[in-house]
DNA sequence: GACACTCTACTACAGCGGTCGTAGAGTGGC
DNA sequence: GCCACTCTACGACCGCTGTAGTAGAGTGTC
């Protein structure tokens, strides 16, 4: 158990992730371009931000097309959110209450949302996950 | 309309904000003795971290004893806490879904929550709330 | 084999955040 | 009035992030 708390992200990494989730392998340049234009940074940043993926453990090498390296991603989407929305509770002294309420508050969180939540955590209450974790495509390769 | 954003606190600055929350107004010395030993930085570390809120506008100062300064919190939690989940929001593509997924996964969520939740839904949607914004005491004193 | 083009590798830099030290000003006690 | 103590004011440093430029290596085309 114990740490295992794979990668943090901000969201400019988040950003580039999001393209390499949606296009699966990528060069730099593909990612770059998939970028919608309003925040396309410029073909070395996002370069940068993708070497630092890669030595962050979210991307990987894959191989190689032409001169250009080519880069999959080393983690999930749903691991990322899964940091993030950790990080944040772990802001809210691990109290989901002010959580739940913003939502409600701002409009959020709908009734139809909350009736199909519901009905996943009474499915899941009768057949309860086995370790905890639910480790998936984590990537612990070091 | 338009921005309000309110102020955006890192994990340091959330700790000294909990302390000024609970002690109401403080000097800079007794948030630093407040903070649980474990994490408990210099005298002035606490205070470039006090300073720095001020400047961001979540502590005002109010007075003076001796020759201490004595602040307050210009921001409530509650305000703090909405920023915090607006922001984590925003990086999930604003959507709720992904993380009210993970908190039923996670197991952080119980039923019991839910329920207390949509009662409240349902009361709010039964009686609408008025402005939008639902400004309260955030501070916008210069 | 030379050229144009692309991609990599490296460097740079500014802003923020976390951390702290030091010098000097202010204050209270004697 | 002097001293010890406390607090402020300021500066410093490092790591991370966002942003980007430049030099040079690799590649495909003639």
């Amino acid at each position: 158990m114990i740490l295992r708390k794979g990668v943090r992200l901000t969201k400019a990494e988040l950003e580039i992730m999001n393209a390499f989730w949606e296009l699966g392998a990528a060069s730099v340049r593909e990612v770059q371009e998939n970028l919608p234009a309003r925040k396309r940074p410029a073909y070395t940043t996002v370069q940068t931000v993708v070497y630092r993926l890669e030595e962050k453990g979210a991307l990987r090498k894959v191989k190689r097309v032409g001169n250009a390296q080519i880069f999959e991603p080393a983690i999930t989407q749903k691991a990322a959110h899964r940091r993030l929305i950790d990080d944040l509770i772990d802001l809210l002294d691990g109290s989901t209450r002010p959580l739940m309420a913003h939502l409600i508050e701002s409009g959020k969180l709908s009734l139809e949302d909350l009736r199909e939540v519901e009905s996943r955590l009474m499915k899941q209450e009768s057949e309860p996950p086995e370790g905890g974790a639910g480790a998936s495509a984590e990537g612990k390769a070091g």
